[in-house]
DNA sequence: CTCGCCGGTGTGAACGCTAACAGGGGTTGC
DNA sequence: GCAACCCCTGTTAGCGTTCACACCGGCGAG
């Protein structure tokens, strides 16, 4: 006696359709599921029958008979959604929104909450998974999945029998780089996050390349610091009064990138008059926020998003695919701090 | 044959458990939902061979004889989920996070795509929806609501036989201006977003009502503008020009107050030396990286979450519920914007 | 005129699990 | 020594769909 609250007609079936159009529950069946021939007539009054009830077919049955629940597990790590949130909307529209929904795991960064989120979807049955990283670092693979297909997006995973979509940092560094050579900047800095992070060593050697290529080289050492305005601030007033001459500043971050912004214009140069200026994440309440709008390195979260969905789709549909890391390239987003050198 | 790839031994069912452990399927149920009086040599022995088949259970299966699917579904229309991803994680923490998973639905804004979404989690038979909102305003209630309740956290619904939760915005103001009194200030003026907002009408009224108590009144009339931080800075530039006496700024949010904070300096005022400062949202990005550090009016949107799950729950478990609006208190997070006065 | 075919519809067996009920030994009480 | 229980376990009927197949009548061809 669950699931029935007593006194209320229990949900209107397939059988109680049948009955109104004076069919029998297969015949329903193929017209709700346009399989079949059937006569227009016969359509038609079970169309209107099932509207007439309200009837709204049960995704579980229909899910225990067929294997498939049009279900995906997303997996995320940050829990403000920053990353995870674009990913979940590139999943979406490559898994087709209207077919398939996604439930939203956050995992807080307990490895126990995560084990008992992918427990909790493999008993549910989801037809694949798709784990959102939070930073690039290669993350562990998932214990204890499902026999179901997984994709690794952002942050790939370390064995590379799996399947990941991550972000190509190295050339987004170099685009941003290169936008900036070709505004006519020569003395180029780069202040970044803590050493050691694989985003900043991919964003530092992806610098390094394209000042290389142009015959350039970099202005003083990488600046490793944190991923604060803070730091950004207080790299600003050093890099300045060790490299009078600088004229540019790639940043590893839009955080950075403002507090190298205020900074410099606290040591009284102008942005982007006297120093260009260019962040990466593309991420607007601080691109837009700053003073002026940041020029930056958008990571193309969506487009991870979108073919870790197709990714996983195509995995669902044909069984396995192929392994390995796929790549997605960024994007450059000009503003103003990456205007034209002043006077 | 569809589900079952060929070639592929098909999922482990309950049967094969049975089999294996010597014992019919309803001891193997009654032994994993531990229902029913077994030998515990049974007991283990059963187990064992869950374990040793790995065995998962298919929560679609039981789901279709218990008639609960223990899914809800989150409607959101913030698609970078600063709201609604702290209502997701209070929800959660109502509705037992390892119990109930929860889809998220991003309207992106478009009513037809919420109706998609409405129908598709109907199909589903989720227990229970909970609508998140991004403005305080009311919001149409769903329309076509399978028979499940429903909630709305953070934008209530516009019809009061709903079910809602929302922030006691008035009272947050109020709130910071008491701090603000508290604090010695006694000049505060308030600058907020667009006129007309719902939010920004009971952030007024909150002020002004926590200055009449106080047997003040507001310098200037509220502010009216955006949400930007570019509003922020102008206004403080006319503030200061037209109230040279004003002690305390009520920001309508962390942006604006971020923006009034660099308007400030950029007029030779210190904060909070000469003027403190309290915003809204406490969103950390911007809070933190304001120049002091920003007190902000904490919305609580976790314990909105919080309280419209144990609604839904409620709902859920006991057929109908009494409606009405719920409100939840504000939260002040007291940092650098609002110390001493100096000299 | 009869056979066969085909379009249109009904029937019933899954799908994997739960829970009510039946049943079968062993034990206890008289 | 027999009956009545009481534990434990097996059996089975759903839950709401889908799909393969059976079936039925009408029509065209031989």
């Amino acid at each position: 006696m669950v699931g029935r609250v007593a006194g209320k007609r229990p949900r209107v079936g397939i059988v109680d359709v049948a009955q109104r159009a004076g069919v029998s529950v297969g015949t329903v069946s193929k017209v709700l599921n346009g399989r079949g021939q059937l006569r227009t007539e016969t359509r038609d009054r079970v169309r209107t029958a099932a509207q007439e009830l309200g009837f709204v077919p049960s995704a579980v049955a229909a899910s225990l008979h067929s294997g498939r629940t049009y279900t995906v597990g997303l997996i995320m790590t940050d829990h403000h959604g920053r990353f995870s949130l674009p990913i979940l909307h590139g999943a979406e529209d490559a898994l087709g929104w209207d077919e398939t929904l996604a439930f939203v795991c956050d995992t807080r960064d307990d490895p126990i909450r995560e084990q008992h989120y992918v427990r909790s979807l493999a008993r549910r049955r989801v037809d694949g998974i798709i784990v959102a990283g939070r930073r690039t670092e290669p993350r562990p693979p998932l214990s204890g999945a499902p026999p179901v297909p997984v994709v690794y997006a952002f942050a790939r995973s370390a064995d590379p029998a799996d399947r990941s979509v991550v972000v190509d940092e190295e050339g987004g560094a170099a685009l941003a780089v290169q936008h900036l050579l070709r505004t006519g900047r020569r003395r180029i800095a780069h202040v970044t996050g803590p050493n050691g992070h694989a985003s900043v060593r991919a964003r530092v050697d992806g610098t390094a390349r394209a000042l290389r290529e142009a015959g350039l080289e970099m202005v003083g050492e990488p600046w490793y610091g944190g991923w604060s305005e803070v730091w950004g601030r207080f790299a600003a007033a050093i890099l300045v009064r060790e490299h009078p001459d600088v004229d540019a500043v790639f940043c590893g971050s839009d955080a950075i990138g403002r507090g190298v912004a205020d900074g410099l214009r606290d040591s009284g140069r102008r942005v982007p008059e006297d120093i260009a200026l260019v962040g990466v994440d593309n991420w607007l309440p601080t691109a837009e926020g700053c003073r002026p709008p940041l020029t930056s390195v958008d990571l193309n979260l969506q487009q991870v998003g979108r073919t870790a969905g197709a990714l996983l789709l195509e995995a669902i549909q044909c069984g396995a695919t192929e392994p390995g890391i796929q790549t997605v390239p960024c994007r450059l987003v000009v503003r103003a701090s990456s205007g034209p050198a002043g006077h």
